[in-house]
RNA sequence: GCAGCUGUAGCUCAGUUGGUUAGAGCGCCGGAUUGUGGAUCCGGAGGUCGAUGGUUCGAGACCAUCCAGCUGUACCA
């Protein structure tokens, strides 16, 4: 009577803000990366990559300090105790890439790049630890008509997606506009610095608070919906308004960055590009250290349901702005570059619910059944579905216990297979293959009561000369998708 | 980080003022049916009740601490 050993079990869990990727998933993001690579090419840019991990100073991060050693980023000691980290955006390696490859770069350098990045901190709803950028820069290029370009490639990688002009906007605006209107409320000094944070993310969260909650946050603080209070910029009413009636007009008086929005807002008019594609938007913030001149966001309009039935608003899918300092960091020359991320992740999930993409699923494969288990059997079964492959079918042999035949019909219904291929002892003699269409057999089954009438009928099934096989699978196919085979 | 909510089977959840051996549906496996998918019927496996400590004759339930998850908020290069 001995106890049950007891084993360790791990539990089967996904690390939080990790996800894995379904068949549909992965089809989707193809389909995407391949029709945002199309626009880029089309600009002249190359592909270029860095690889996942970096030096963690080369990043721009503080290194780890022992209390919190991965803080925002995923870091880990190498075996020469240098400490290197999973890369949070493909902006920080490119600058790095183009600081060590810089005698061999031709400048304007234009690249485009996508890939995984890790981001350290707590996820969120559609918001994950690890997801794709796609990524363009042009580094070399000083003038603003880099910037517009970059707005007018996003506006019509937009549209390559399937967004239509309407439901997508590129927002501009530019951080020396941010610093002048700060200035002109008399926070610009260097004591203000915190304070100028806290004014600009009051200024990003528009969108999500609207006007009222920005005013909270600009001067007292805000509660929020489980009742924590955010503590305000601390403005005074005057100080508030003033920043409020900017958000509102994007009026600043004689200031450098008004001349560079107005400039792009040229390019991209006479260019062919009006306001309901880029627009010029006071409130549009965006990262708060490296960017040093124009900033632009995409946003999508429309609301999505998610599969909780409830409505959301995507919001930023992509965004980006000039980093005239980020390459310097490394030669201590400066270098102007400015560029954009794409969140292909998050833009998948949108374009997915609004049926934009893998509206083609692909078509599950057909399945030869095994009947006899002899070897020399195994291996006929083994050349039928070898000929369909080689005339361009999705198939498989069944490669289960074959013992229950029913198992194996059972088998190719859930994966939605269209097709089964059966040959027992009695086809064979007569040189002939069953062919049965599931899916027709399917709409038959939900008129059938009795399992007897069902197993006799033998629905949608017909036997064809083995020869044929190829032929009469690619018919009953065609009925399914036309042209896919 | 801060705040609110929630932790019971693979999944979704029930479990009465604290009371015997912790249940259901779905899913899974087997059988009815060794040559035919769905439906039906029968049987089976699967649980340290998030963890530890406490109160009690007795805790899945009450208390404390911790952990995890979700939501909001903050941070986000």
């Amino acid at each position: 009577m001995a106890k049950k050993q007891k084993t360790f079990k791990p539990k089967a869990r996904l690390p939080r803000g990790f996800g894995d990727r379904s068949p549909s998933d992965i089809r989707a993001t193809d389909e995407m990366v391949a029709k945002i690579r199309k626009v880029y090419e089309l600009y002249g840019f190359d592909p270029v990559e860095t690889p996942m991990f970096e030096y963690t100073e080369a990043l721009g991060k503080f290194l780890p300090d022992t209390d919190r050693p991965n803080a925002g980023v995923f870091s880990l000691q190498d075996d020469d105790d240098q400490w290197v980290s999973l890369r949070y955006d493909l902006t920080a390696p490119l600058a790095r890439h183009v600081a060590e490859n810089f005698q061999n770069i031709n400048l304007p350098y234009r690249t485009y790049r996508n890939g995984w990045v890790f981001r350290n901190e707590k996820p969120g709803p559609g918001r994950f630890r690890q997801f794709m950028q796609f990524d363009a820069d042009t580094v070399g290029a000083p003038g603003v008509q880099a910037d517009a370009e970059m707005c007018m490639m996003m506006a019509d990688t937009m549209e390559a997606l399937g967004i239509a002009r309407g439901d997508y906007v590129i927002r501009v605006n530019n951080r020396k506009v941010l610093d002048g209107v700060m200035e002109a409320i008399g926070i610009g000094g260097d004591e203000d610095a915190d304070k100028r944070l806290s004014v600009l993310r009051a200024i990003d969260k528009l969108d999500k608070f609207g006007t009222e909650g920005v005013s909270l946050l600009l001067g007292e603080g805000r509660k929020d919906e489980s009742g924590d209070f955010t503590k305000g910029a601390g403005l005074n009413g005057e100080q508030t308004k003033q920043v409020i009636a900017y958000i509102e007009t994007g009026d600043v008086d004689g200031n450098e960055g008004v001349t560079e929005l107005a400039n792009i807002d040229k390019l991209v008019r006479a260019a062919g590009y009006d306001e309901d594609r880029i627009k010029i938007d006071p409130s549009c913030v965006r990262g708060l250290e490296y960017y040093t001149g124009p900033v632009f966001e995409a946003e999508l309009l429309f609301d999505v349901t998610n599969e909780k039935g409830q409505k959301v608003q995507f919001g930023s899918v992509g965004g980006g702005g000039r980093y005239d300092g980020l390459v310097q960091r490394f030669m201590g020359q400066a270098v102007p570059a400015t560029g954009f991320s794409i969140g292909v992740s998050r833009l998948m999930t949108a374009l997915k619910n609004l049926g934009k993409l893998g509206a083609e699923e692909a078509l599950a494969p057909v399945v030869v059944c095994v009947m006899d288990r002899d070897t020399e059997s195994l291996g006929r079964y083994q050349k039928m579905v070898q000929s369909l492959r080689e005339a361009g079918i999705r198939a498989e042999m069944f490669q289960g216990n074959p013992k229950n035949f029913g198992k194996q019909l059972q088998y190719a219904d859930r994966r939605g297979c269209p097709i089964a291929i059966i040959q027992g002892a009695d086809e064979r003699d007569k040189g002939e293959v069953q062919i049965k269409d599931l899916l027709e057999g399917k709409k038959i089954a939900a008129e059938i009561e009795s399992r007897e009438e069902w197993t006799e009928a033998r629905a949608a099934q017909f036997p064809v000369p083995e020869a044929d096989l190829v032929a009469e699978v690619r018919k009953v196919l065609n009925r399914y998708c036309g042209d896919a085979v």
